[in-house]
Order: C-alpha cells, then structure tokens, then sequence
DNA sequence: AAAATACATCGTAATATTGCAATATAATAA
DNA sequence: TTATTATATTGCAATATTACGATGTATTTT
C-alpha cells in the first residue's frame, strides 16, 4: 500500500491534485511567487532567496515542471524560468471551477 | 532529513502549502466535489460512492477537518459533514490571491 | 584546453502519506 | 441490557516526499 489509487477518478480529479500536489509546498509556492513577481528569474536567484540547498530547489522547480505550470530556457550558463501562460489560465479554471460549485450567499452553516 | 523547513516560509505561504495538501489527493477532491453538490452529506454514502474502505475515507475526512474545509455534526448513529463556509471563502481567496498576482494578456512566453 | 559557473541528477537518510484489517467508541434499536 | 449501526482510531506495510552532499553535464571564460 501507500499508492493512491488513481484509476477510481476522473482524469480531472486526478489533474487537479497533481496540480494541487505541486502547490503543497511552501518553497514551491515561494517559487512561484518570485517567477509572478519578477515574471522571469534565474535559479540561482533562488538559491539565496530561499533558505535550501541548490539540489533541494532544482529538485522543486523539477517537480513544478513537471506538472507544466513553469518552463525553463538557457540563458547562457545559467537557465531562465518562468511561468507557462497557457498552464497557469488552465490551472486557474480548473481550481476556480470547484470553488464556484459553491454557494451560500448566507454564508451559514449546514450543519 | 524528509521534513519540510516551514520556518523559512510565511504563515501565509504555510497555510496555502496546507489547503493544498489537502486538496493533492483526487479523493479528497471527490469527498469535496461531493460536498459541495449535495450541500450537506452523510459518510456512509462515501464509503459506497468511491471505492475505497470506510477507515480509509475516515481518515481522509480527517485532514479535510484539520486544514479547516469541512466540518461535522452528528445526526443521530451517522454523521453529517459538510463545507465549512467561512474556511471556503477564506481558502478561496488564497488561491484566487495567488492566481491573479499573474498578468500576461497576450499569453506569451517570457522564456 | 583548462578552469569556472550554473544547474541537474544520484544516492541516501529521515519522515510523511496511503490504504486497510482489526478493533474501539458512541448512539440508537430490540 | 444486549445487539446493531456508523464512524473513529490503531497498527502496520508499501510507497512517496523532503533535504542535501557528492557528482555529472553543459556553457562560458581565460
């Protein structure tokens, strides 16, 4: 055990929490919030930025490639990262379309 | 090694790194879905709609009520759950935060 | 070509997560 | 009181994640 079972959701449900995985982290979210603000940076950059040894973060943004929300191109010796437009409105769309299957203008409780 | 340094993060960066981990896994996301659809729920109902063992969904409705999303109530032999209302507003405008700190009309690549 | 710079990958230790059977607990029904 | 029903908790095995030193690779500089 300790494998998730994927094949019993949808391919949606299964997007969303790879996403949501790659989100699960601070140093992650740290990440992205320097590529939004500054809208391209260099690894290195964040080696100093953040408190984690150069591996811990190449391994980070690895897995923030992986679920495509940014891309890195060579810049020389160094690589530049950035956010991927297309994946982010995507990624946006599929997390606002679950909180807006909410609605409770009274804002009261159920139960 | 295998623990997270939380205290080179935010509060903010933390508590959004938590909400995701709870939304990582796509059967939470269905418990979630679930929810926020029938608008108020039994745990019972979980166990037959997704295919996983009651200690299992026990267990995942547990970190959905840590991180703050979902609340419980008993009702009679069984218990209620629900969205916690004011936690999804909160969660949301986390994530909706996040989202629109990126501007990008022409959805190019800066790299 | 050799050195330097910037990342990536590998290997490994520590810890966390996932899933479930077994068992515990709490509320109703008989 | 003794079942019964519904959910929680415990214990454990399998796997995943986090972190980092060491090392590999690619590009520039000297």
């Amino acid at each position: 055990m300790g494998v998730t079972k994927s094949d019993l959701f949808t391919a949606e449900q299964n997007d969303l929490a790879n996403v949501a995985k790659a989100f699960a982290h601070p140093a992650r979210l740290a990440i992205i919030q320097y590529l939004l603000k500054s809208n391209a940076c260099i690894n290195g950059h964040l080696v100093s930025e953040l408190g984690l040894a150069q591996a811990t973060i190449s391994q980070h943004l690895k897995a923030l490639k992986e679920v495509g929300i940014i891309q890195g191109t060579i810049e020389g010796v160094s690589i530049s990262y950035c956010i991927n437009p297309r994946r982010w409105e995507e990624v946006k769309n599929l997390f606002s379309g679950m909180f807006e299957l909410y609605h409770n203008p009274n804002q009261q409780d159920c139960c």
